[in-house]
DNA sequence: CTTTTTGTTATAGCTATTATATAACAAATG
DNA sequence: CATTTGTTATATAATAGCTATAACAAAAAG
């Protein structure tokens, strides 16, 4: 799986990665007990700092998408659980859509759409 | 319409102000050509700085949702364009529950389920 | 056991963001 | 004209993001 840094995005190098993996996750090409690069390898492969890597790193598992273990690097854990503020999040995303001007089907739409570009040609586990 | 701040909250005051008046915006509360307190007023009625609200106001006004005029205060634009990194945002948060191992059919019924709330009992402008 | 690699922890410095506090200016209202 | 309002300008303080070194401890490899 490759991963893209946006130096100049005004989004975090730590939340690029982080949001990256996530989405690698959920296209299933990060199976669960994947190994990932190692923090040294990663900020070597970008040209940053190893404690940006870090950061993502630590967040992730924080989040429960990793284990973070010595020597074997991060680990893609089986499960998590969904934040707490998902559907907060949600919410205000949506109700943005919608103050602008978006039909609910239309923007229900795009959320099928956004999904199905999310697990096309994706191997379920079974 | 009624504001809560949080000041406690990891989200920015300015950001739960432009939160919440985007949500007012989308359930129909108010409606294009409403006016917003000025200001002074709402910094006032929270306790907090003019400057934070005011950010909160060019930022509304920035994405479109309002239109800041002197002495009449802030008021609601009728339309405006959905932000470009909308559906990105979009992707990053259903990507977030996919990887969790919620099914895209139950994310989907969520989703739904959001937009029904924030558009129930709501009179769309004719 | 020794060496190497790795995650972890601890500083430090720098820039940007968030929020506050005053102050002053300009435009619109009454 | 006087008041209210948005706007602009500084200044300060705390926090976040990123980088840079350095050192420590655990695990793997030789």
């Amino acid at each position: 799986m490759l991963i893209f840094i946006e130096p100049e995005s005004e989004k975090p190098i730590y939340q690029q990665i982080r949001d990256q993996i996530v989405e690698g996750i959920a296209r299933g090409e990060l199976l669960p007990g994947t190994g990932l690069p190692s923090i040294r390898q990663l900020a070597a492969d970008f040209g940053i700092n190893l404690h940006t890597v870090n950061k993502a790193y630590e967040l992730l598992e924080r989040e429960g998408f990793l284990q973070v273990r010595r020597k074997t690097g991060a680990v893609v854990q089986p499960r998590g659980r969904l934040a707490e503020d998902w559907e907060a999040r949600l919410r205000t995303l949506l109700a943005e859509a919608l103050a602008q001007g978006l039909p609910a089907e239309e923007i229900l739409m795009r959320c099928q759409r956004v999904l199905a570009t999310l697990t096309e040609r994706e191997q379920p586990d079974r």
